[in-house]
DNA sequence: CTCACCCACTCGTCTATACGAGTATGTGTG
DNA sequence: CACACATACTCGTATAGACGAGTGGGTGAG
């Protein structure tokens, strides 16, 4: 068992009343932020610290999944710790939207993500009709049907987004809304055409912890928290005629809005 | 000690090759998502989760911690563990800066935290003339020094948000701005006094796992991520003249957008 | 040389135990 | 009645040990 070398880690504090695993996490953190540990870099093994440390290995396993609820490190069994490397980001443009970036032949994910350099995929489509939430159908004016349509994003094979967008029913049946590619321009585009202006959007953010299924679908390390958002699309009699639902890993994005100061 | 009333929570498959303290933390989370322990309600103890299960102890706690890491569940040293209750939310606008909003004699926070029927209070004001970060300064323009004004938000004695706001010296040095109360209308007010009329705002938004002190600051529980909120004010010549960081509880937060769909 | 296997190392799960510290409640004393 | 204290509960911290499972490298057989 190789030692940790000396100066990267330092002794516990035996007259702090800090608890020893708070300590640990303490050191081990402040030796990732000061890139003594780089990305991606491999963390002194648990047995590493128990012997350097002196103390248990629950307790430095218990110093360790601090770090991992922080969102710094994450484990691989078999492997080791590992300082969670920061993934490319994302960024939304607030103006993605926007008709001058509709008329093209693809859609505006795949676009971006090759202005990026990477490799965009689309996948689980489901499109169905179905029974809203109450929430999906407050925001929609209150339809009892809708249609749903869904997809995962994928950025370089790692998935990063989830979204469903819900129509009502009496805008979207027997339309190419309806089938599983909607065609250039995406709905927005189809829904223009159907005679639907569109006006305005309004987006409402919030962020929190996955739940499980969304952590086995996302593939989300631990301590990676969820943006979650939702848009609903109004035309230019008011009426809103999409609700988009979105969750996204949140360190795979940055959302940014430009706002008038009048 | 008490028995945990039957029908809440099941028995373990011994058969299954899920881990014990998951399909333990799977019951309770259903439980809780079905409405059987409501909001602030008190789950059963460690003890009695031992008894019922027939685990040991740090099993029972394994499963615990995975609630709290969702951000489902918080503990009390010498109470209990206890479902989360979702605070009230506070709804930041997209406009909320617009000029209608700031001829008033109060703060905005102010006037929209009365308005929800919450006690809102400001402090740890601090106004001082430093050194700017790397990406400050670059938003700036490349300022070497600016003035900067921190302040932490509470609303009914909880601490909600902290926000920084950075200006360049040659806008801000020797006037109302670099007073601990600007006045009526905020800094906004001033700067277009000032003559810096203001022309757009620039939002970038992130979300991640708190720092420690972040989570001391803000007294957040475990399983509470932070919304990162980045605004830059422009004004009418382009040139950036303000820039806030801000960091909020995003269990008390939902940030909505209005866009127009040109 | 190639490939299969073994072994050493990694983290994952679980048990059993111990003591400490915060909270609430009831009881007995003044 | 009021208040201090004992007590029984809560969760927090830590130890020591065991076995399992994934990974990767070295070794020996073919």
């Amino acid at each position: 068992m190789a030692a940790i070398p000396s100066g990267v880690l330092g002794a516990l504090d035996s007259t702090s009343d800090r608890a020893v695993f708070r300590q640990i996490a303490d050191q081990l953190r402040e030796a990732i932020d000061k890139g003594r540990f780089k990305e991606g870099a491999k963390l002194p093994s648990e047995s590493e610290l128990v012997e350097h440390y002196g103390v248990s290995r629950m307790t430095v396993r218990n110093a360790l999944s601090v770090l991992q609820g922080e969102g710094l490190v994450h484990s691989e069994h078999g492997k080791g710790v590992f300082v969670r490397p920061r993934p490319p980001v994302r960024r939304l443009a607030s103006d993605r939207f926007a008709r001058r970036h509709r008329d093209q032949g693809k859609a505006a994910f795949t676009v971006e993500a090759e202005a990026a350099g990477s490799h965009p995929e689309v996948d689980s489509l489901e499109v169905k009709e179905e029974r809203p939430t109450q929430d999906v159908s407050a925001r929609l004016g209150g339809p009892r049907r809708v249609l749903a349509r869904r997809r995962r994003y994928l950025l370089d094979g790692r998935p990063v987004e989830f979204a469903t967008s819900y129509l009502p029913l009496d805008i979207a049946r027997g339309t190419p809304i309806a089938e599983p590619n909607p065609g250039p321009g995406g709905i927005y585009a189809r829904l223009e055409e159907l005679g639907h202006r569109l006006d305005h959007f309004e987006e409402e953010i919030r962020a929190r912890m996955p739940t499980p299924s969304e952590v086995k679908f996302l593939r989300l390390a631990a301590g990676v928290p969820v943006i979650h958002l939702v848009r609903t699309a109004f035309d230019k009699e008011g009426r809103p005629v999409e609700v988009c639902d979105t969750v996204m890993a949140a360190d795979a994005y940055v959302l940014a809005y430009q706002l008038p100061a009048t």
